[in-house]
DNA sequence: GCCAACGTTGGC
DNA sequence: GCCAACGTTGGC
């Protein structure tokens, strides 16, 4: 089993969005590097880290996890989608998404309380110029968090 | 709203 | 294959 990081403004789809839908196909990735993560690297049961970005207070605000293995993403056909890719076929699909199933909100762990942890000063979320949506978080990493949460 | 960092595009 | 131009992300 993984852990990931995954961003999404909450003007968009918050945490309040997945505790209220359950689960979600999480399509509109259009990042290869992530893709790959969800083609290469998710399986079901996977545990996630839900983090909300470009927003008044970004940072972690729940835990998801995986419900479903990478398949074609629904809106690279959907000519009405902002997602839609003309250059995408049925027969080779370009982008690929999992789907998440909500587990549990937790209390806000804002960004800056995430720097002032010594023992995750490598997450690739700090990281200056990091904006990939979907990143691998360490197992330890993940501990210190859920320690961090309670 | 600003702007640094990054990914993609396309002319050559 | 290079790289300038452009668009996007996301913290502040």
């Amino acid at each position: 089993m993984r852990y990931w990081l995954m961003k999404s403004e909450p003007s968009a789809y918050g945490i309040d969005d997945l505790a209220k839908d359950k689960t979600t196909a999480w399509s509109g990735v259009r990042n290869y590097q992530a893709r790959n993560f969800m083609r290469d690297q998710m399986r079901v049961g996977d545990r996630v880290l839900f983090y909300h970005s470009n927003c008044e207070e970004p940072g972690i605000v729940g835990i998801a996890e995986v419900c479903r293995p990478a398949h074609p993403d629904e809106t690279q056909f959907d000519r009405k989608s902002k997602y839609y890719d003309a250059a995408s076929t049925q027969d080779a699909p370009r982008w690929l998404n999992v789907d998440i199933r909500f587990v549990k909100k937790t209390r806000l762990i804002s960004l800056s309380g995430l720097r002032a942890h010594k023992p995750l000063r490598n997450m690739r979320i700090l990281a200056k110029g990091n904006r990939l949506s979907i990143t691998p978080v360490d197992p330890a990493e993940w501990e210190f968090i859920e320690a961090l949460m309670k």
